[in-house]
DNA sequence: AATATTGAGGTAACCGGTGTCATAACATAG
DNA sequence: CTATGTTATGACACCGGTTACCTCAATATT
C-alpha cells in the first residue's frame, strides 16, 4: 500500500521499497557512486524514471550544505546588458536543476561585501557567477575563497585561475574601432571612456590607441576625456570636445549609452552625423540599430559569453583540471559597421 | 565548549544549549508562537541578537515544505520592462530572506505550464510573481490553486482575487494618449495596437477608443491596424498606415517598441515627427526621451507596481483577509508629453 | 588452508529545523 | 485543599536526503 504523501510527492524511501533496497543504496545510483551490481543499478533506475522521481533540493541542500541555487552578482544598471546576461545562463541552466538567483549589488555600498557573503553563508549557494564589474573586486573573490565558496568569472582580462573565467577582450574589441576609423582618414579622433574605476575602461582605451598608433595616430590627451558610461555623460563630454578649438572628426565612446550621448549633442550642436562626425559606440545594443543614423558599434557576444560562463560554474566544479581555453576562444568580437562612420569631410 | 561546525554556523541547538531551553523553545521565539514566558523569550532573543543567529533555510524548507524562493514568471521579453519588474521587486524583498529566482517562460511553449508546476513541485517557492502576459492564464492559476501554491498578479484588468493583485489600468493610460490627440485637435488618429492574444490590447484600445468617442472622433477600422508590440512590426504597420490615400496624422502606438518603428518609417517616409505626423507610445520608456524629438508617451510606474506586488505576495500570504486596495490605488498612471505630439499642420 | 582484500549492500546517525503530544508549573474555581 | 484549566516547556519523531561504519560473501593472496 503506498503512503501517498502531501503532493503525491515519491521519496527516496518510496524508490527504495519498490526495488526492495534500501535507501542508501537508492542513493548510489542518483549520485552515480560505486559498489551498486549492474542489475541493482538498472533495476532502480528503471523504478526511477517511470515514476519521474527527482531527488528533493531542500533534504539534499540540508545534507550536502550545498544548495541547487546560483546567484548572479552583478552592478552593471544596464537593462540590455543584464537581460542578455541572464538569458544565456539560464539557457545553459535550462536543463540543469539549479536555479538563477539574483544579487544584485552596489560597489560603492560599504556593506556590499557584507550582503553577499551573507547570502552565501545563509543560502550555500551552488555557486556565484560574477559579471563586469563586480567581477573585478580582488578582496571580495578573496573572502569567498576562504568561504569555500565555488564562482566563475567574466571579466575583460585575466584575473585569477582562467579555468573559472572567461575573458572578453575588450582591448580587441576596441582596436578594431580605432582601425576603422583610421582607415576610414581620420586623425583627429577623439575617445570618451568610463570611469578609471573600471577595468574595462582601461582596456578599451589602450586597445583603441594601440590600434591609432599602428595608423600612425597619436591619441592626444585633449582628445581623450572621462565619461560615466552614463547617457550624460556622454553628452557633457561630447559637449566639451566639440567647444575645442580644432575639434575632433571622429569620436570612439566607450560604450553605446554614452555614444547616444554624442548623438544627442552632435545634434544640438548642429553636426551631422557622419558628415561632420563619425561615432562608433561599444556593446552593440539594440539602440545602436535604430538611431538614426544606425550607429556602428563594437559587438559583443554577451549572452554566449554568459552562456559560456554559466557552463564554467557547473563543469569546473566537477573536473578542476578542466581546461577553459576552448570555452574562452569562442568569444569572437567583431565591429558592426553601420551608417555613423564615414571619411572625414575634405575641408 | 563550544563544538564549531563547518563554516562555524550557528544553529537552533547552539541558542538552546546557550539558553538553556530546548531547540522547540527556541523554535516558538524565532516563529513568534504563544506559550513562551516573556523572560524566556527576551532571554533567547538576546542571544539569538548577540550571536546573529538566523535558521537555516533548507532545513526550515524541509520541515514546513516551504522554501525561500520566490519565483518571478515572465514572457515579456523587453529588457527594460524586465529589469524594472526586478528591480521593483527586489527592492521590497531585500530586507527579507526571501530570494528571487528568475522563471522565464514562453506562453506558447506546450510544456510551459508543466515547467513552472515542476518547479513548484521541486522547489516549494513560497509563492510566485506573474507579470503579463504570464499573469493573463487562468488554466495556469488553476492548477496552482490545485497545487496549493501561493501566487500573486499583475495584469491590466482585474482577474480573480483582487487582494492578490495589482491592477495597472491600461484602458486608463491609452485614455490619456486619446485626450492629448484629440484636444491638440488631431481627427485623423491612428491606433497601431498589440497581438489580440494580450489583453492589455484589448484595454489600450478600448480605452484609446473611448477618449476619442468622448471628443466625438471615431477611430476607424482601417486606422486601426494589429502589430505584435515588436519594432519591426511597428515600421511594418506604420509603412502601410502611410501607404492609405487619406493617411492618419497622428498615430498610437500600443508600445514603445513600436512607435520607435513609426519613427523610422516616418524618416523612410520623409514625414516629420511632430510637423508632419504625432506620435505617442506606450510604457515611457529610456529610449523614448532620447529618440529625436523626444517622444510622448503613457508612463506607467513599473517598478512602484512591481515592488507592491511582491509586497502583496508576502503579506497576503499572512493575513488573508487583508486588503489591496490601498496598493492598488498608488498606481498613477500618467503621459508624458514631449516633442513628438503637435497639431496637425494646416494644409 | 588461513587470511586479506574487494564488492555489494545495509544500519543508524545526522543535517537543522518543525510537528505532536506529554507533562510540569501555575492559577483559578469549587 | 483538591479539582480543573491554562500556560510553559520538553521529548521525540519526522522532513528526505547523505555520510560513516558495519556486515557478509566472493575472490585473491600467501
Amino acid at each position: 500500500m503506498t503512503h501517498q504523501r502531501d503532493r503525491g510527492t515519491i521519496t527516496i524511501t518510496d524508490i527504495a521499497r519498490m526495488a526492495e533496497v534500501s535507501k542508501k543504496t537508492v542513493s548510489r545510483v542518483i549520485n552515480d557512486l560505486p559498489s551498486v551490481k549492474e542489475s541493482t543499478r538498472l533495476r532502480v533506475k528503471k523504478i526511477i524514471e517511470e515514476t519521474g522521481f527527482v531527488p528533493n533540493p531542500q533534504a539534499q541542500a540540508l545534507a550536502l550544505r550545498r544548495s541547487l541555487l546560483v546567484g548572479l552578482v552583478y552592478d552593471n544598471p544596464s537593462p540590455q546588458y543584464i537581460t542578455n546576461i541572464q538569458i544565456g545562463i539560464l539557457k545553459e541552466l535550462e536543463e540543469t536543476r539549479y536555479q538563477l538567483v539574483l544579487r544584485p549589488a552596489i560597489r560603492t555600498d560599504p556593506d556590499c561585501h557584507d550582503q553577499i557573503l551573507s547570502f552565501v553563508r545563509q543560502h550555500n549557494p551552488f555557486g556565484l557567477i560574477f559579471v563586469p564589474s563586480m567581477s573585478e573586486d580582488p578582496e571580495l573573490t578573496d573572502k569567498l575563497d576562504e568561504l569555500d565558496c565555488h564562482y566563475v568569472r567574466m571579466a575583460c582580462v585575466e584575473l585569477g585561475d582562467p579555468s573559472r573565467q572567461i575573458k572578453t577582450n575588450d582591448a580587441d574589441g576596441a582596436k578594431l574601432a580605432g582601425d576603422h576609423l583610421a582607415r576610414l582618414g581620420h586623425t583627429k579622433i577623439a575617445h570618451i571612456h568610463g570611469p578609471e574605476s573600471f577595468l574595462s575602461t582601461h582596456e578599451r582605451r589602450a586597445g583603441f590607441q594601440e590600434a591609432l598608433k599602428h595608423h600612425g595616430i597619436e591619441l592626444k590627451p585633449e582628445f581623450t576625456v572621462e565619461g560615466a558610461y552614463t547617457y550624460a555623460s556622454g553628452v557633457d563630454c561630447a559637449k566639451h570636445l566639440f567647444r575645442l578649438t580644432d575639434r575632433p572628426t571622429a569620436i570612439f565612446a566607450g560604450n553605446d549609452e554614452m555614444a547616444m550621448g554624442v548623438y544627442r549633442a552632435a545634434q544640438d550642436a548642429g553636426l551631422r552625423i557622419p558628415h561632420d562626425l563619425s561615432v562608433v559606440g561599444y556593446d552593440d545594443t539594440t539602440m545602436a540599430s535604430r538611431v538614426s543614423p544606425p550607429m556602428t558599434s563594437v559587438h559583443s557576444p554577451i549572452r554566449e559569453a554568459a552562456r559560456a560562463i554559466a557552463k564554467l560554474l557547473i563543469t569546473s566544479h566537477k573536473s578542476k583540471e578542466h581546461k577553459a581555453q576552448d570555452a574562452r576562444s569562442t568569444i569572437h568580437l567583431d565591429l558592426n559597421i553601420r551608417q555613423s562612420t564615414a571619411p572625414p569631410a575634405t575641408e
